[in-house]
DNA sequence: CTGTTAGCGCTTTCAT
DNA sequence: ATGAAAGCGCTAACAG
């Protein structure tokens, strides 16, 4: 079923009576080569149909001028342009990116840390799954100096650096701005409290209300996955709830837009009713109607500084650690969904 | 700034006063050896932060488990149907899947290709950009019997087999929904007609309306990227028209749901003045209103049947090749952006 | 059930 | 500007 036996640069050196040793750094444009040399063995090697072994060359020189990447899912439009800005500096530097999905699953995010570590990636960039707890999953990383690295969802280690945006300032100016729109009955759709991202949601949350002199209420925080089903089942409880919420503040615009269409459905009026402020500027933001406000989130930027720290420290120019952590401006996008005064 | 040295089989072995390979044997759990043995070598693994080496053992036994999938963007929920497909049935099959994204230009997919290649995957799954042109690129796999399988968009190679949906009847079904609906004067908007999935729902599209005595206007088939701001562009567009459309069949959601919210800011109204379809039954379709008619696209189904056809191949049990290329169900999805008739 | 030997294809080091 | 020698860590082939 398989290939004939590989072209290697033994080969091409025969061909050529030239030494191995020329051959692969003919082939690596190597400066102590001449030109001529270099246009001999490039048109022979391309003749023979040689293709370069990573394998042996990774083994030989111990380095992958690899940077693993760990995300909990590639689907959004705020992932998407961490990865892109993550791409375009790791390209800049010649490395490669390889990007594996937890699925939100700790789990199956230990056995993705597995396998990026046997695959020596020069350095991890991660976002922890939905339920990660602990560090302990990446420890076998920091004891071989693999340099780690968290952006947005994060956890704390001090041999770790963590690029986020303001999460506590993001969500006390989402619910600041629910409060200037006249909302004084206010819900919180957030996730798992562990995570960074919504716990300090959460303070910031609590904050603007109590700034605002409204009583906070461990009812109107809804806890689940933001996903399109939860935001489904979120309508149905606020449906149910008597009286209703005069605002909503949902840490993700899919999860809020599907909210918003069921209340829709049910006859709720919004912003009249209820008016809504979503999470991360997701496109889907700008075409729903009413068009959800939202809290822009920097991805693409993200994933550059992300990037750019990490390759700056396997550079040896600057190190991976807690002091040098990043926070991103985000800021608050008013559309529609939650303008009532006009 | 690195690590202390790589513990390697040879260090248990002599901890242990095994040969190393028993210790590799042990460590793979292979059934010649014994209980025993198997869990002292694994305990002194630990103890050691023994890590496996994936090059040496990719250099010796000139296999990687590795197949390679390059797409043109990772961010619709099409494409993570897709992908998910695939590592389900990759994973099962203790395959790795390692994918890379074209962002639809065919020099960055060409250069995953040599990625790729010089990877060693053991195979490669494709959908092309946008502009890719030609197979090419593509050969020296083939020189090398690597197999190589297209989804979705495909190209014609007589050595590769073909996963797609019937493109044709889905144009043809989605275009004669709309003049069942009442509209007369449709417009196609779709992508670059040399892409199979394109051209074969404009072939669709034309057959449909000629089936029902509409004559097809060359005017009334729009080509672009359709992204979003190509469907901004598209409204813009047909704004200018006079008459205006009554009726409009764009072959993506994201494009389409866009399209509809510039004209619906303008005051048109949906389904009454235009009827809209899209295609792909992106979640987006469900939450905008009105809600959008679309063709559902099986992609988890896809990815899946991609993945077992390649395994399969890999196994030897069954060849790649374009005799093997299969057709999978697609199905209209009828909602409000097209009920005229009630 | 366990061991010996050799070599995968490259790059590093040291020489010239 | 080029080359000789050695070895990265593993596993296949053969042996017992």
């Amino acid at each position: 079923m398989h290939s004939q036996k590989d072209v290697t640069i033994y080969d091409i050196a025969e061909k050529l009576n030239l030494s191995p040793t020329t051959v692969s750094r003919g082939l690596k444009d190597h400066p102590a080569i001449s030109k001529k040399t270099k246009k001999r063995i490039n048109d022979i090697a391309a003749e023979l149909g040689y293709r370069f072994n990573t394998f042996a060359s990774n083994l030989r020189s111990k380095r992958t001028n690899t940077i693993g990447v760990i995300i909990p899912r590639m689907n959004s439009s705020f992932m998407s342009a961490v990865l892109a800005g993550m791409e375009k500096v790791a390209n800049e530097a010649s490395y490669n990116l390889i990007i594996s999905q937890s699925l939100e699953s700790a789990e199956k995010e230990a056995v993705n840390v597995k396998t990026m570590f046997n695959n020596r990636v020069d350095g991890l960039m991660v976002s922890v799954a939905y339920d990660t707890v602990g560090v302990s999953q990446f420890e076998m990383l920091l004891e071989k100096g693999i340099p780690l690295l968290f952006f947005d969802r994060t956890l704390d280690h001090p041999q770790c650096t963590s690029i986020v945006i303001d999460n506590y300032k993001s969500g006390y100016l989402a619910t600041q701005h629910l409060i200037a729109q006249g909302c004084k009955n206010i819900i919180h759709i957030t996730g798992n409290l562990a995570r960074n991202v919504y716990a300090d949601r959460q303070r910031g949350y609590e904050s603007a209300l109590k700034d605002a002199g409204i009583q906070t209420d461990p009812n109107n925080t809804f806890i689940n996955v933001l996903d399109e089903q939860a935001g489904i089942d979120c309508a149905q409880k606020i449906l149910k709830m008597n009286p209703l919420p005069d605002g909503v503040f949902v840490d993700n615009d899919t999860c809020a837009v599907n909210c918003m269409a069921i209340l829709m459905n049910n006859g709720i009026k919004i912003p009249e009713d209820i008016a809504f402020i979503g999470f991360n500027n997701d496109p889907i933001s700008r075409v729903i109607r009413p068009a959800l406000s939202t809290i822009n989130y920097p991805g693409f930027e993200m994933g550059e500084i992300a990037a750019h720290k990490l390759i700056a420290h396997l550079n040896g120019q600057q190190s991976i650690n807690s002091t040098n952590s990043i926070i991103l401006r985000s800021e608050l996008i008013a559309r529609d969904s939650s303008k009532r005064i006009k």
